[in-house]
DNA sequence: GTCTATAAGGAGATAGAC
DNA sequence: GTCTATCTCCTTATAGAC
C-alpha cells in the first residue's frame, strides 16, 4: 500500500502541476495573446524552469491547445448542468452569459476569434476538434428547438444565428466597454446579451 | 524646368512605390495578421528589397500603423462623401457596409479586433489616434442624431451602442461564414448589417 | 524529474558596396 | 536609392549534470 500510495501521490502532484500550467498559460494568453507569450513566462508564472514545462505538454502549440481543450470541455460541462427544465434560448442565454463572465474575470473567449495561426493549430488538433464539433452539434439542436418553438426567428438561416453567436463570445465589446466605457462588469455583460438576443430573436 | 519636373517625377515614382507597400502591408495583415507578416513577406510581395523598404518606413510598427491610418482616412472620407440628406441610422449602415465590404475583399477590419500588442502600438501613435478620435466624434454624434429622432433605442447608453458598432467592423462572424457556411458575401453583409441594427433599433 | 546552460533558427533592422 | 550580406536579439526547444 505504501508505493502504490507514493505513486498516487506523485501522479496526483504531477496532475496538480499540470492544472496549475493550464492556468498560468490561460491567464497570459488572455492577457498578451497567442505570440506574445513566451514559454517563459509561463515557466515564471508557474515557478519552474522551462525544461520542467517541456515534461509536461512537449511544445507551446500543444500547451496552448490543452488549454483551449479544458475551456471547451468546461462550456460542454456546463451546457450539460442546465436544467432539463430550460427553455432552448435561455440555455443559449445562460451558456453565453458562462462564457462572457469566463473572458471577464480574466479566461479566455471560447473561440479564439480571428488569429489565423492560432486557428490553424486548432485545426489540426483532432481531440479539439471533436469536441467543437460535439458542443456544435448540441448548439445546432438548441438552435432548431428554439426557432420551432418560435423563440428564434425563423427567416435566419440557422448558421447566421449559431456563427454570431459564437461571435458573441470573443466579442470585442467587452474590452471596449471595459477599457473606454469604465462600466460595470455586470452591465457590460447584460447588455452584450440583450442586444444580441434582441437581433436574432422573433418580435414578441 | 527639367530639373523640377525629374524632381516631381521622383517624388511621385516615390509616392507610388510607398502606395504599392501599404497595399501590400494590408493584404499580408489581412491574410496572415500583424505577428506572422514579416518585413521580407512585404518586400518580396512588392518586388523591392527589405532595406528599400527601411527608407520608407523605419520600422514594422511604423508601416502597419501607416497602413491604419490609410484606413481610417478613408472611412473618414466616405463618412464625409455621404449626402446630407441621409437620415444617421442610414449613414451608420452606409459606413458598415464600407467597412464591412473591404474587409470581405481582402482588406484590414476598420478596428483591430482584439490584439493587445497592435492596441498598445497603435495607442502610442499620435497620428493614428488623432483620426480615430475624430472618427469617433462624429459617429458619436450620428447616434444622438439617431436616438432623438426615435431610430435607435433610448434605454441603451450611446457607448453600448457605438462600441458595439465598432465591434461589427471587425467581426469575426464574416470569417466564420464564409469559411464554414460558404455564403455568398452580399448575403453575409446583409444579415450581419440587419441583425445588428435589429439589436439596437426601437421596433417599428 | 528538476535544473543550468546552450543549441538552432527566425525576424527586425542595418552596414557598406554600387 | 537600391541591393547583398550580416548583425543582433529573442524564443522555442533540448542536452546533460544532479
Amino acid at each position: 500500500m505504501g508505493l502504490l500510495h507514493a505513486i498516487r501521490f506523485k501522479d496526483q502532484a504531477f496532475q496538480l502541476r499540470e492544472e496549475a500550467i493550464l492556468d498560468a498559460a490561460t491567464s497570459t494568453l488572455a492577457s498578451k495573446g497567442f505570440d506574445l507569450m513566451t514559454m517563459d513566462d509561463v515557466a515564471v508564472a508557474v515557478g519552474i524552469s522551462k525544461p520542467s514545462l517541456y515534461k509536461h505538454f512537449k511544445s507551446k502549440d500543444e500547451l496552448v491547445s490543452e488549454a483551449m481543450i479544458r475551456l471547451v470541455d468546461s462550456a460542454l460541462a456546463h451546457l450539460d448542468k442546465l436544467p432539463g427544465a430550460m427553455s432552448p434560448i435561455d440555455r443559449l442565454r445562460a451558456l453565453l452569459e458562462w462564457a462572457l463572465r469566463v473572458r471577464l474575470d480574466g479566461g479566455l473567449p471560447l473561440m479564439p476569434s480571428t488569429s489565423a495561426q492560432v486557428r490553424d493549430m486548432l485545426t489540426r488538433n483532432v481531440r479539439y476538434i471533436t469536441r467543437v464539433l460535439q458542443l456544435n452539434k448540441q448548439l445546432e439542436q438548441v438552435v432548431r428547438n428554439a426557432k420551432a418553438l418560435g423563440q428564434l426567428r425563423q427567416d435566419l438561416p440557422d448558421a447566421v444565428i449559431l456563427f454570431s453567436y459564437y461571435a458573441r463570445t470573443c466579442d470585442p465589446t467587452v474590452e471596449y466597454l471595459q477599457l473606454y466605457a469604465k462600466m460595470e462588469k455586470d452591465a457590460i455583460l447584460a447588455h452584450l446579451i440583450e442586444v444580441f438576443f434582441r437581433g436574432v430573436s422573433n418580435r414578441e
